[in-house]
DNA sequence: GACTTTAGTCACAATAAGTGACTAATTCGC
DNA sequence: GCGAATTAGTCACTTATTGTGACTAAAGTC
């Protein structure tokens, strides 16, 4: 894992044989998304760094509570500090345990919803130390996006989106030239009305 | 009407002074699409061509019922064909009674979701009979997009979709040169060659 | 010092988008 | 009949964005 999305499964409480998502009821008087980010922060000690709905699911079969519906969120935390509570675990999103199919479809919409609000919030920034380098940056995405992208498409988009500033430090990673350290600061400058894109690079 | 989107709402079952949009509780063993659809059929008597989940709002404040949570959906009808019932009635979506912050939401989200769709499934062309003017399409783009598009760059994205193929009729439509009629008849050729705009598929 | 490795930039090609002006075919008023 | 008005359809040109390889820079390794 640390170059690939992961997915926190647990085991299921009725067949212990089975993973599911983790998943809870929803408490009265409490927001949807605030219930979301209870489940993840008695998952992991902390809540996700950003969250969003996916979707309500209900068709009469297979529930994994009881509930007439269940609505799905996603969120994400960064891999060095979420470190599971007992009963669960990471998994490659690319190669977990068998689910149901319809939590397999919350996973894969898990992982549009991701890439969808990539150049619409800062994502991949609070996934990151405050400062990083430009490297960082575009492993971050690449690993967020699950391709590769072309280092100077990716800057020059960068640039023209006018998210980053240079500070004046450095970074040396052992061989190679070091890298100029970044922090995050949208700039006012009109912001364009549609999202980034970055160049991929394809193989 | 006829040249923007719009709202069918129907009086609140609670407080007759209130617009609100239709809703119904869902039935056991019903899929949540399954539900909206029939919200639809009920109060134009015929299913939308075109249906998506919006999202699940719960808060535990006021609701529409006494559910809850309520799950939200969007569906569009041709206006000719949508009449609706007793109790129920059209308004642009520019200039509607005014609804709770959350019904607000809705239709602003419902928008949102209707031109994020656009370019990804066959909306517009479901809103039109089999066959159509390239001028009938654009004004179609131009009623769910909300702005006016330019002729030319408008068919010339159509072109490179591979999304339409003109038949060998014409329709005068009073003074003016008579039009072309296409019809809908997506990708005969390979879809992929880094088409339109968000088709990053690649192998 | 030559070689490897990572950072950072540049230049150019290819594609796509924005836009006005042009031609074509019809109806309308007279 | 004939020109103005009206709608359809296309072209050409400009500008912006993206794809891509090659280049320079600064470190470590041997």
């Amino acid at each position: 894992m640390g170059n690939e999305l992961g997915v926190l499964l647990t085991r299921s409480s009725s067949e212990r044989e089975r993973w599911s998502l983790p998943w809870r009821a929803t408490q009265g008087g409490e927001t949807l998304e605030a219930a979301a980010i209870r489940v993840a922060q008695d998952a992991l000690g902390e809540p996700p760094i950003w969250t969003e709905q996916i979707g309500a699911f209900g068709d009469g079969k297979r529930h994994p509570s009881d509930a007439e519906i269940s609505v799905a969120f996603v969120g994400l935390v960064p891999h060095e500090t979420a470190s599971p509570r007992a009963g669960y675990t990471w998994f490659p999103i690319g190669d977990h345990p068998p689910l149901t199919p319809r939590q397999r479809g919350m996973v894969e919409m898990a992982t549009r919803t991701i890439q969808g609000r990539l150049d619409q919030a800062p994502i991949a920034f609070r996934l990151l130390p405050p400062t990083f380098t430009l490297s960082d940056l575009q492993q971050m995405y690449e690993l967020l996006l699950g391709k590769r992208l072309h280092k100077a498409s990716f800057r020059r988009a960068l640039q023209a989106a006018w998210l980053v500033e240079p500070i004046d430090e450095w970074r040396s990673e052992g061989r190679g030239r070091p890298a100029q350290l970044f922090r995050y600061s949208p700039k006012k400058r009109r912001r364009s009305q549609r999202g980034i894109r970055f160049d991929f690079l394809y193989p």
